[in-house]
RNA sequence: GGGCGCGUAGCUCAGGUGGAUAGAGCAUCAGCCUUCUAAGCUGAGGGUCGCAGGUUCGAGUCCUGCCGCGCCCA
């Protein structure tokens, strides 16, 4: 309702001083400071006043006496030094709420490819893998929200350094045969086993430098597809891909497809990809320098700045392919520019939903066809800003290629790494320097297996959530206490990895990732569930719901509107997809967490300004119970975008 | 050395395309539970928006130069 009189009245301002002023000034909306002022101000005056050589003042003036009647708009009037606030028709704006009256959204055509997560799988998830899962899955459920097609990748490596090194691990130090690493897997938490022993190799190779050979040796093995290192990276990589889509599932993260190095080795995607390379001119074979021997991207693809920018090996001279290489193969892919495909299978993952895996084979692709994945027309890629450079690079070979609009469709969404404050790596008992303790934030390293994995952190979280609840609803059934402590303790961690901005680094500390209180997931599961209670309370009292398209007619809305604490909690409430399509243009998804606690204020306002069931007029009654349901509504809509549940109680 | 990002209240952060008196949460202090559950609400104190110039009728926001911090590349 409210983007649809956003939409009339932008139209209404921009025909009119076409005619009157032979303008064609973009007619920009804000929302006022004061709220006295109206719901919508337009700055149009000060962008005419240039022009025009007038004071904003008059032109403001001229405007308000001039711009006849438009729908749902009770007045405008000039203000300030020049503004144009408007003030809606209230009985019309809450009569289209209630008679759900929208416009059509702003939908992008064609599929949307978002790819998130993106772990390597040779240990387990911790905290900066979470923030990456949250932003991408919340992006996501933004696109779909607002209408978009939306496919959803988590990009295995499976084939690189770090799964290496995990059968390095198990092949050469703890030497186990395939069967023995399976058992490992079938007693459980291999993840966390894979951690330590990734981490024990990093100090290993520090102190038996001969020892590398063992790893280039088990790339080579893993690359080609043979040997007993091979088909031990298959297990690890299977086995912890699976440990990470069931963290993810705890966190509601859910995935349609999972492509794989391996396909795009062995079904000479990069081959392909580096015939088009070649014969198109963007890159070339040195002859000279420390880069001889190495197809290289010259510098100047991908910085606009310097000509004498280094230029970006893609292949190295023992003809092995980077891993930016192998990534502009898979981004060719996905915008279908490739002309080849995957074959894919069902992946088994104890999820239970659809997720599909590539292969190399086209095996029982005929009796269960799979769905279409890649041909985006276009791409979110979920990847920390350390790697800017190398998406950078990435989007220079589409260019190069001649893809323009390909280049221009590819999206890095990036965002900041999740560090430590100090306190929390003492709590942890990670030692810190002198000079660590002292700065705001020390990053993490999962190298040497410092940091916080993500399992164990929501486990914590759990605890503590339950403790909560139970000390709260001692008499209630364990296993709906359980439930709802989930629920709270998921809702906290998705809030808190969204309430930042994406380019802000997220010193994470426990004791405030423990809180449920101010700005948090809980705090709006709190107002929703209070809504909710209303509603129970009023079963409970045996009084009947109101049909509120029959009994709130225009005349009831308006006189109960003219209350000014009403009228801006429902336009506080009633700017949920204008939130969402602000966050979807600015790729911010902490414009929709900001909005969320925002509206869980205004309800909690509402929640003690208006006693709904004790109310005596009836009027007013029925108007605050329709007011609480649609409160009601639009918090649990909003946190549906965020991915937190709204529990049954708390 | 080059690239990217950050610097706003004691702490952690918001501040669409420049616009009206710079906002939250936490922490601190003072209040509110016989009420639709206090994971809540009300109020108070707390700011040279890193510094210096510039553009503009108007700059936390744009430009330039410094300073400090972080990350990436070499």
């Amino acid at each position: 309702m409210f983007h649809l009189l956003e939409k009339r009245i932008q139209q209404a301002v921009s025909d009119h001083i076409k005619v009157r002023y032979d303008s064609s000034a973009q007619v920009a909306l804000e929302q006022p400071k004061q709220s006295d002022f109206g719901e919508l101000a337009l700055p149009i005056a000060f962008q005419l006043a240039r022009q025009l050589k007038k004071s904003p003042k008059a032109i403001a003036e001229e405007l308000a006496g001039e711009i006849g009647a438009i729908e749902g708009v009770a007045s405008l009037h000039a203000a300030g030094n020049g503004y144009l606030n408007v003030r809606l028709d209230r009985s019309i704006y809450a009569h289209g709420i209630l008679n759900s009256v929208q416009s059509a959204a702003d939908v992008t055509a064609g599929k949307t490819i978002v790819e998130h997560t993106n772990i390597n799988p040779n240990k387990a998830a911790h905290i900066g893998h979470l923030r990456n899962a949250i932003l991408g899955d919340t992006f996501v459920r933004m696109l779909r929200i607002a209408g978009n097609q939306v496919e959803v990748q988590n990009y295995i490596d499976n084939t690189g350094v770090q799964v290496a090194d995990v059968v390095v691990g198990f092949h050469y130090l703890e030497k186990k045969s395939p069967n023995e690493v399976q058992a490992l897997i079938d007693a459980g938490k291999f993840d966390y086993f894979c951690w330590d022993l990734y981490a024990s190799m990093s100090s290993y190779y520090k102190e038996n430098p001969d020892s590398l050979a063992w790893r280039s040796e088990t790339l080579h093995a893993i690359e080609a597809g043979t040997g007993v290192q091979a088909e031990l990276a298959h297990l690890v990589a299977d086995a912890v891909v699976q440990a990470h889509i069931a963290t993810m599932l705890r966190l509601n993260v859910v995935y349609d497809v999972l492509p794989r190095e391996s396909e795009i080795l062995h079904l000479q995607f990069w081959a392909t990809a580096f015939e088009q390379l070649k014969e198109r001119k963007a890159i070339y074979f040195e002859t000279e320098g420390k880069n001889k021997g190495c197809w290289v991207m010259p510098g100047s693809a991908f910085s606009d700045f310097k000509e004498d920018e280094d230029s970006k090996v893609i292949v190295r001279s023992n003809g092995i392919v980077t891993y930016v290489g192998k990534d502009i193969a898979y981004q060719l892919w996905k915008f279908g520019l490739l002309g080849k495909d995957f074959y894919y299978q069902r992946f088994p993952h104890p999820g239970g939903y659809e997720l599909w895996v590539t292969t190399d084979q086209p095996g029982k692709q005929a009796d269960e066809p799979s769905p279409a994945f890649g041909n985006g027309s276009r791409v979110y890629n979920v990847i920390d800003s350390r790697q800017s450079y190398l998406q950078d690079v990435v989007v220079a070979g589409l260019k190069a290629l001649g893809y323009e609009k390909q280049a221009a469709a590819s999206v890095h969404f990036s965002y900041e790494m999740v560090a430590l404050t100090p306190g929390t790596c003492i709590e942890l008992g990670i030692a810190l320097s002198e000079e660590d303790k002292r700065r705001a934030y020390v990053e993490v390293s999962g190298r040497k297996g410092l940091g916080v994995k993500a399992d164990d952190l929501i486990d914590t979280l759990i605890a503590k959530a339950a403790e909560e609840v139970e000390s709260r609803h001692p008499e209630a059934e364990a296993a709906v206490n359980k439930r709802v402590a989930d629920e709270i303790a998921i809702g906290a961690l998705r809030f808190f990895m969204l309430k930042f901005t994406r380019n802000s680094v997220i010193a994470f500390d426990l004791r405030e990732a423990l809180s449920f209180e101010g700005e948090t997931g809980p705090y709006v599961q709190y107002a929703a569930v209070r809504a909710e209670n209303i509603w129970r309370k009023l079963a409970e009292r045996g009084q009947r719901m109101p049909d509120f398209v029959n009994e709130l007619d225009a005349a009831a809305m308006g006189r109960q509107l003219a209350d000014e604490g009403c009228w801006q909690l429902l336009l506080q409430a009633s700017h949920t997809d204008v939130s969402i399509a602000r966050a979807i243009a600015s790729g911010e998804p902490a414009h929709v967490a900001k909005y969320a606690f925002q509206l869980a204020q205004a309800f909690n306002t509402f929640y003690h300004e208006y006693p709904v069931l004790a109310e005596e007029n009836q009027e007013k009654k029925v108007f605050l119970l329709w007011m609480t349901q649609y409160f009601r509504q639009q918090l649990e809509r909003t946190l549906g975008v965020l991915g937190i549940a709204v529990p049954e109680y708390m």
